[in-house]
RNA sequence: GCGCCCGUAGCUCAACAGGAUAGAGCAUUGGAUUUCUAAUCCAAAUGUUGGGGGUUCGAGUCCCUCCGGGCGCGCCA
């Protein structure tokens, strides 16, 4: 399809260029109907409008020159002005080598990096963090896919509050050693609840043992030091686990604490003192702060960057980090292996691996829930104002909003639920919240269930297999099949279905594709790659028939559009979407269609070719979303 | 107080950058397997797109206003 509208924006810039000495953008719809036309094209609209022309009238000039392009059949004007192309279905067809393996000419960006998951490692991943990795994950995919240079970053916040405080948990309320935490099997449920306890019994005493805690952290060199490191590992660690149950691996895992220890702080700090962008404030409330002037709705505001006892805030943090990831900071992390397929971060030159180097990206992208946006878009105004008009420009807060607990999900858990309220806010805190690892337990137990029933034959590896792949899809589509400002009212009926507009759905399709080819070949001996060669007679098919399969062929071709158009609006539902929409195709043209039954060699052929266009669309769509393809189902 | 987001079928959500008759899934009712996996498919029913006004060839989408909801605005991270 990109093929032929190439063709067709190559003849309409021309058009607009030789008229109107201008250039326009040209833009396709899908028209609601297959009945309407295969493709329709609305620079008759634009046009229109900016040279104060009628509609029609371009239209019928643009019709006159697009009815040269060999491929296409026919051109309907419809209402005010829409180009409604019909497509030469013989020639589409015989062509379609060159549909599926036309690559639009792309200019490179250089390397991307994506930031994402950063689950503080103080307890469980819990469904919020999920819908974070997922997104991010996909996003990762999708930039890939394209042929993009992506570099994947989780930041790991080791020195936080959140982590100080179950360390003051394990070593004031608990007493225990590093050698009992050692021994939990998963320390990251046990510091769940621990956290919870910290502030269920929360005093003015505790309060400044926390932060007396929190300060010994940052500090360096201490026991407390030393439990902070050995969980935000241990719980590092129990993340990927999780994490790595929906396919999602790093590149690289930076942690804050090197950023202090390596001092990133001393050289951001240099910068923006130089650029002019943070001055010392020696009156009114920020006085003995560091801060820098925002601009808010004509106002100016101070935002303080440095305290008045020197300690940097979360911000000033996020600035250095920022400048690193651009390669803008004049220094470097060290880098060690962390397990087989991750490398995390170091300060200590000998445990460094030589030759690994990270960051340094020419774009960024930073997937962060919405509630970050207000400092997101400090970071970027600090970085702008430093100069860096570039890397601000690349800098890209991947926004979405949080997931929360249905009133009924809550209150099955046990959880209170304010009077009036239709769900509940996940805090941390409270404790209130679906771990991650439970809900894929959950799935994967019902996966298993159904896959015994279906094919008692199976091994049990085998049925377990099946069944991780299953419950990853689950929880990847109930992720990614929301728009990105869609609150997720997190509900366990819906997230525990199978059916309708789910990963199992889209994974069951391309089981029952996949069962068909085999089964052809083996009922004829013919490969269905060469079964399905051209050329193609359409004669014998009833015109109704070759219609419907040609609407799933025209629908299956916007594969191209459709990533385009995920990637450009940030928007992965999309792409969701659309996997769910090849899959109806494919499932109502094999219910409905015969293949190995056919006995017309013509109608066999169309109908095998279309099921298997389909199928190869589906499934880079399916490597897109991360949805597994098992073998059976 | 200021800023951002949201309000669409009984429920959960779509609707591509302002485009054509606002669509899916779930739930409900009825149907499909001597035939390639029924985690499937078909059919029926369901709407004043929160209310009102405006902009234009055209508004769920943009502007104004009102109502209802969510989030953000720290010398917390």
């Amino acid at each position: 399809m990109e093929y032929i509208k190439d063709k067709i924006e190559k003849i309409v810039s021309e058009y607009v260029k030789r008229e109107f000495g201008k250039e326009y953008p040209v833009r396709f719809l899908n028209p609601p109907k297959i009945s309407m036309g295969d493709l329709t094209l609305s620079s008759a609209f634009e046009i229109g409008k900016r040279e104060r022309k009628n509609p029609k009238e371009i239209a019928e000039k643009l019709k006159a020159l697009l009815n040269e392009i060999d491929e296409i059949e026919k051109i309907d004007i419809a209402g005010p002005g829409y180009i409604n192309l019909f497509l030469n279905k013989e020639k589409y067809f015989n062509n379609i080598k060159n549909v599926i393996d036309y690559k639009k000419s792309g200019k490179k960006t250089g390397k991307t990096i994506v930031e994402h998951t950063n689950i503080n490692p103080n307890k469980a991943a819990h469904i919020g963090h999920m819908r974070n990795a997922v997104l991010g994950d996909t996003l990762v995919r999708m930039l890939k896919f394209t042929g993009e240079e992506v570099e994947v970053q989780n930041y790991i916040d080791d020195t936080g509050v959140q982590v100080a405080d179950v360390v003051y948990g394990a070593l004031y309320i608990d007493n225990k050693s590093i050698d009992d935490l050692r021994k939990i099997e998963k320390i990251d449920y046990y510091l769940w609840d621990l956290y919870v306890r910290v502030y269920e019994n929360d005093s003015e005493e505790s309060k400044n043992r926390r932060r007396e805690v929190h300060h010994k952290i940052e500090k360096g060199k201490s026991p407390e030091r030393e439990y902070a490191e050995f969980i935000s590992l241990a719980v590092l660690k129990r993340h990927l686990e999780t994490v790595e149950r929906l396919g999602i691996y790093y590149d690289v895992l930076p942690r804050e604490s090197d950023i202090i220890a390596l001092k990133f702080w001393d050289s951001a700090f240099e910068l923006m003192k130089k650029s002019g962008v943070i001055y010392f404030q020696d009156e009114g409330e920020n006085r003995g702060c560091w801060v820098m002037k925002v601009f808010e709705d004509g106002e100016e505001r101070e935002k303080v960057i440095v305290k008045s006892n020197g300690a940097i805030t979360y911000v000033g943090k996020d600035i250095s980090y920022h400048l690193w990831k651009f390669g803008l900071l004049k220094k470097d992390f060290y880098y060690k292996k962390f397990d087989k397929r991750h490398y995390i971060t170091t300060s200590k030159s000998e445990e460094a691996e030589e030759g690994i180097s990270f960051g340094s990206g020419k774009r960024v992208f930073n997937v962060i829930d919405q509630r970050q946006s207000y400092l997101q878009n400090i970071v970027k105004k600090a970085i702008s104002k430093m100069g860096y008009e570039e890397a601000a420009e690349n800098l890209t807060h991947f926004s979405y909003e949080v997931v929360a607990l249905s009133k009924k999900s809550a209150e099955e858990m046990g959880f209170k639920v304010e009077e009036g309220k239709s769900f509940v806010e996940v805090s941390g805190r409270k404790g209130v919240g679906v771990k991650a690892d439970d809900l894929i337990d959950e799935l994967e137990r019902r996966a298993l269930s159904e896959v015994r029933k279906r094919h008692p034959e199976f091994s049990s590896e085998k049925s377990e297999s099946i069944a991780r792949m299953i419950s990853s899809s689950a929880l990847r589509y109930y992720m990614l099949k929301y728009t990105l400002n869609s609150l997720i009212v997190f509900d366990f009926d819906e997230a525990l279905k199978f059916e309708g507009e789910t990963g199992p759905y889209l994974q069951y399709s391309n089981v029952r594709m996949k069962s068909l080819f085999r089964k052809f070949e083996e009922e004829t001996g013919i490969k269905v790659e060469d079964e399905i060669k051209p050329p193609y007679f359409f004669e014998s098919f009833e015109s109704d028939k070759l219609e419907s399969l040609w609407e799933a062929i025209v629908i299956a071709s916007r594969f191209d559009s459709e990533l385009d158009a995920s990637i450009k609006n940030l928007e992965p539902s999309r792409l969701a979407k659309f996997a769910f929409l090849l899959c109806q195709k494919l499932n109502y043209i094999y219910n409905n269609f015969p293949v190995i039954k056919e006995k017309d060699r013509e109608k066999r052929k169309i109908t095998l070719f279309t099921l298997h266009f389909l199928y190869k669309q589906l499934n880079k769509t399916l490597d897109i979303l991360g949805i597994e393809k098992p073998e059976a189902m």
